[in-house]
DNA sequence: GGCAATTACGTTAGTGCTAACGCAATTGCC
DNA sequence: GGCAATTGCGTTAGCACTAACGTAATTGCC
């Protein structure tokens, strides 16, 4: 499921999907038991039934809507001979709702449904339905305390004041280096062997025989790495890119990738290449911007199960950063 | 909130509220950050950001909705510049769908934003927003392997071909004696010291001062009971009615009641009341349906903090059962 | 009493989606 | 090759809901 990847930017669509989806389902099996109701009618005909003689506006703040679309519905329920209309002696605005006869009785034969439903629910959702109506619960009342758009125009305020550097390694980061590689790996792939090696001892298998490291830090968080591996004299890999979940988009892959090739250069290497895989295509893109250009084939004697992309970096090739200068200008190369 | 009291039965309204609430706080972002885009068109552009070159169906089948809502939500896209259509050569009926620059750098701009939403829903949810996201995934699937509509209709037949039985008290069902009650005390208001003593030795407290208990059984399980307590000579409190919540609506807090009065008369009692709570307006409703009428004041002296409602069984005021022949007919009294 | 603010409700316009249909192109099969 | 089935897409009608407005009645305040 793609929308899954997308965490919580998705959360809407998912979330509509599978109400839908009940909605749906439930209309089946009132279809199915000969029920003259709709799904959508439950929640508007469940609170009559236990409250009977309430008026609009009581039934629509009691469920969560609008009250037009409980008029609308009243309407509806009014037409199909479940409900009826009354004024109200003492408010002459009040219209009163009531459930027929006729309706009192198609909800209390219903019952068996609704019990149905409840078990059916149970049997197929299992132990995670539970988990759903109690997140849904604590959802609820989260938002209520700590509303959405507050905390997220404050969490971009605070983007927009952090400052994005690129640092050089350091043993106190050894940690993020593991941890930033890890959550992709495990997510797309999974840990090869000389993959636990390499993260678990930069110090020795990078910077020793020649390599480089990179963090990028945002507000004195670590949000991504990224490694320069000497190969053989003069030949260096490009590997080790990470860059945290949750700060995708600002910048960061190709501020890494930047900082890479400038330490190549200064290095006067004379062979960059990396080796990924044909699933990561953010980073493939962002990989042809830097100025890496894809190869027919996979490198010779690559020691990654995953690989099937090889990319040479060719200096002409290059294109400008694509968040532009206002980006670029806060960044600050330290360490 | 009303609805969460209903449980699974109105997972569906829930769920689309939220949903709204969090495409709304969406829209509200981007409006406040300048974006020109809209909460409902995020699928589609990433998905198309992240592949390029798509055509309609893809797109539909990738973000879980049909053709038509994608080939509509195309043409907004391209109104607003930020797609255009092209003809795919190969294959006459395909129109591929392509971000144009401008639909590019708006959604890298856009980048910030993203985390911003992230981490403010982060920020807002804390772990309910995790245990969310797990939790629609496990039901996400669920759903696909166990199909809601089937399960449903097998519980519905399951009930349909179980009996609702009557039974008296049995030293073995004393534990359900307690669930049963602790269920509703908890939820409503809480467990009395009364309440514990009485529930924990029914034979002690209800059975040996000339009391009785009745237990509903649907097919092997025990779904509800009802005790008749021996206040004096002649003198019988109606108390400790307590139905299963997954099984309410079968009539089987009705068929308890129906026993616990004819047992009341078949001794000759001269008097029958019960307290309760006005809260509990389902049940009211059944009390008076039974034969309970109204009392203008609480009994005196009475015993429960929470009881605000007195009822006093009359012969003549009683209607027949509300699920008629048909449910009664299943009835068989045992034990 | 008089007048503004509020409350309760209905109506209308508009949005986002689906179901159902139709057309065009492709594929499968004899 | 010829023809049916399938695939891909667009269009239309319709549904559920909301936002926005208008109307009627009530309440609050001087």
């Amino acid at each position: 499921m793609y929308l899954a990847s997308l965490g919580e930017l998705a959360l809407g669509s998912r979330l509509k999907a599978l109400s839908d989806h009940f909605y749906a389902a439930a209309d089946e099996v009132y279809r199915s038991c000969g029920a003259p109701i709709e799904s959508r009618w439950f929640p508007v005909l469940r609170y009559l039934w236990e409250h009977d003689a309430t008026t609009v506006s009581e039934v629509a703040t009691a469920i969560g809507q609008t009250h037009s679309a409980v008029s609308q519905l009243a309407d509806k329920l009014v037409r199909a001979g479940l409900v009826k209309r009354r004024k109200d002696a003492r408010d002459g605005r009040r219209s009163l709702l009531v459930l027929t006869d006729k309706g009192r009785g198609a909800l209390t034969s219903l019952g068996p449904v609704w019990v149905a439903i409840r078990r059916g629910a149970m049997a197929s959702l299992g132990q995670d339905g539970l988990t759903l109506l109690a997140a849904l619960d604590a959802c609820e009342k989260a938002l209520q305390e700590r509303p959405l758009v507050a905390s997220i125009l404050a969490e971009h305020a605070a983007l927009g004041a952090a400052e994005l550097e690129i640092i050089s390694y350091e043993p106190a980061l050894k940690e993020h280096f593991y941890r930033l590689n890890a959550a992709w790996l495990e997510r797309y792939f999974r840990l090869e062997d000389i993959d636990r090696v390499v993260l678990g001892d930069p110090g020795r298998y990078v910077l020793k025989p020649g390599g480089a490291i990179f963090f990028a830090r945002l507000g004195g968080e670590i949000i991504g790495t990224c490694a320069l591996l000497h190969e053989s004299p003069g030949v260096y890999e490009l590997s080790k890119m990470g860059v945290d979940e949750a700060f995708r988009g600002l910048g960061a892959g190709r501020r890494l990738l930047d900082a890479a090739i400038a330490e190549f250069q200064r290095r006067q290497g004379r062979e960059l290449f990396l080796e990924s895989n044909s699933r990561l295509k953010t980073a493939l893109r962002m990989y042809e911007q830097a100025g890496f250009v894809m190869q027919p084939s996979v490198r010779p004697g690559s020691h990654y199960e995953r690989a099937d992309v090889y990319m040479v970096y060719e200096e002409n090739s290059r294109r400008p950063h694509p968040l532009g200068q206002g980006a670029a200008k806060r960044t600050r190369r330290t360490g």
